[in-house]
DNA sequence: CAGTAAACTTGATACGCATCAATTCCAGAG
DNA sequence: CTCTGGAATTGATGCGTATCAAGTTTACTG
């Protein structure tokens, strides 16, 4: 409880408390990974207004189900974000984790159905934005349809590093590289990126990373061998980042 | 040379047959796979005016290259093209098949720059469509800023679903799934679904499978003694397209 | 604060695919 | 048509990670 994650304020508990947490678009201290655009201040309030602002939600929860009509995007807010997708065999997926400021849910556009399902891995808040009312903002912003464009072509490069690790390299390599990942993440949020509590299971990890969940631990146990990492339990602390980069051995 | 691979017609000979392929936007008989939205006559013309049409190009030659400046996405009009990027420590994955009618190059868009090199697997044709053209077109045209959000959307669901199987499936099944993927876009085309020639090489197809050219080869074989297919060299035929998804069991 | 189920760790063993090595096949060049 | 180098196949062996099986710790729940 102590640090790192003390900005997971809002349960699921009603209206009551619905409107506090939120700022506005423009003054929201993750526009600068969310939106990260010149946007004047008249067009800031556009978009503010299509907005579903800090909407709360229950660790364990779902945001939206694979199969689910799709009708809008997604900001994390607070707390932290998995998608994941089904196979028809019942195979389960993780295919991303998202952090406050990050977007998700774009994947639901091409079929106007989501292919994944979200689940807050914490309790936190989130922004909703409906997508047609996007679109229609994006037509007369341009730098706004340019970001939307950029965030999924950004998402699309994200998938294929993913693709990459899993097809080229060890274990040991993707759960370094995953680290140097959410590392960077919360040093994005001017959070210690030396430091920090994993919001996800090592069943999540292992899933994510194409391993099982033993091979992870004692993946983990060896890099603390090693004094590369600390971890006790979800809290990390990496000790000696240059080892680290050497070995997730990635671009 | 016979049958499926006919239309291949073009080589990189200079100017002189430059025009010859190319029929508009409105006539091209790709424009099913390529652009299946409602535009209005004045609309096509519009688009018509920005797409660099049929420009060819030979077997094994690169059309845009890893890093460099970003500036247009692209279509398959005749042949097949791969797409391959190389990390920084050396590595090579291919990230995917395009084949006439599908768009690639998309991924360039958040850093203005290619995160991928995109090659010829056969002598072909292919448009190019300049994105600052497109961005300006989508303003003033909803339902072509719907098209390219859905396009680059779909993009995100096919790399998830390549994620899910490396993760997940077992070589074969992986093989198989590429198989009924090329098949159904052949089929798409009209073509044969059952009958076609691979245009990637064995390393093209265990490298982006994530496997070695000896287990794709060996699959292949027992592919052919099972009678699922049969295979001499490129040329495949899908015999029994049942055990095939069988084989597949993903979604 | 106890009771319990889930999450995590650790160890022993098994197996799928990689690696290494040797042919064979095929396409392109002359 | 023959020559030649790359592509593909086939076989023998080894390694990395999965699987199976306990045990331990953590975190809910009442």
């Amino acid at each position: 409880m102590s640090g790192v994650e003390s900005d997971v304020i809002a349960v699921n508990n009603g209206p009551k408390c619905r409107h506090s947490p939120s700022t506005s678009c423009g003054d929201c201290r993750l526009s600068g990974i969310c939106l990260p655009i010149a946007l004047q201040h008249d067009e800031v309030a556009r978009l503010e207004d299509i907005v579903n602002r800090s909407k709360t939600i229950q660790k364990g929860y779902t945001i939206y189900r694979q199969d689910q009509e799709f009708s809008a995007v997604y900001a994390v807010r607070v707390g932290c974000v998995k998608t994941m997708r089904t196979t028809q065999d019942g195979k389960e997926q993780v295919t991303g984790f998202y952090f406050p400021g990050e977007i998700f849910g774009m994947d639901g556009i091409s079929k106007n159905r989501h292919t994944n399902s979200a689940v807050a891995l914490e309790s936190g808040a989130f922004c909703e934005i409906p997508f047609d009312r996007l679109q229609e903002l994006s037509s007369k912003l341009p730098s706004l349809q340019r970001h939307f464009f950029q965030l999924m072509s950004s998402e699309i490069a994200f998938d294929q590093q993913l693709i990459t690790q899993l097809s080229k390299n060890s274990a040991e390599e993707r759960m370094a590289a995953l680290f140097l990942s959410i590392s960077s993440r919360f040093a994005a949020r001017n959070q210690s990126g030396l430091r920090f509590r994993l919001p996800m299971s090592r069943g999540d990890i292992s899933n994510y990373l194409g391993l099982t969940v033993e091979t992870v631990s004692r993946i983990l146990t060896r890099m603390q061998q090693a004094e590369i990492i600390n971890i006790d339990n979800k809290e990390v602390e990496i000790l000696d980042i240059e080892k680290l980069r050497m070995s997730a051995a990635v671009l």
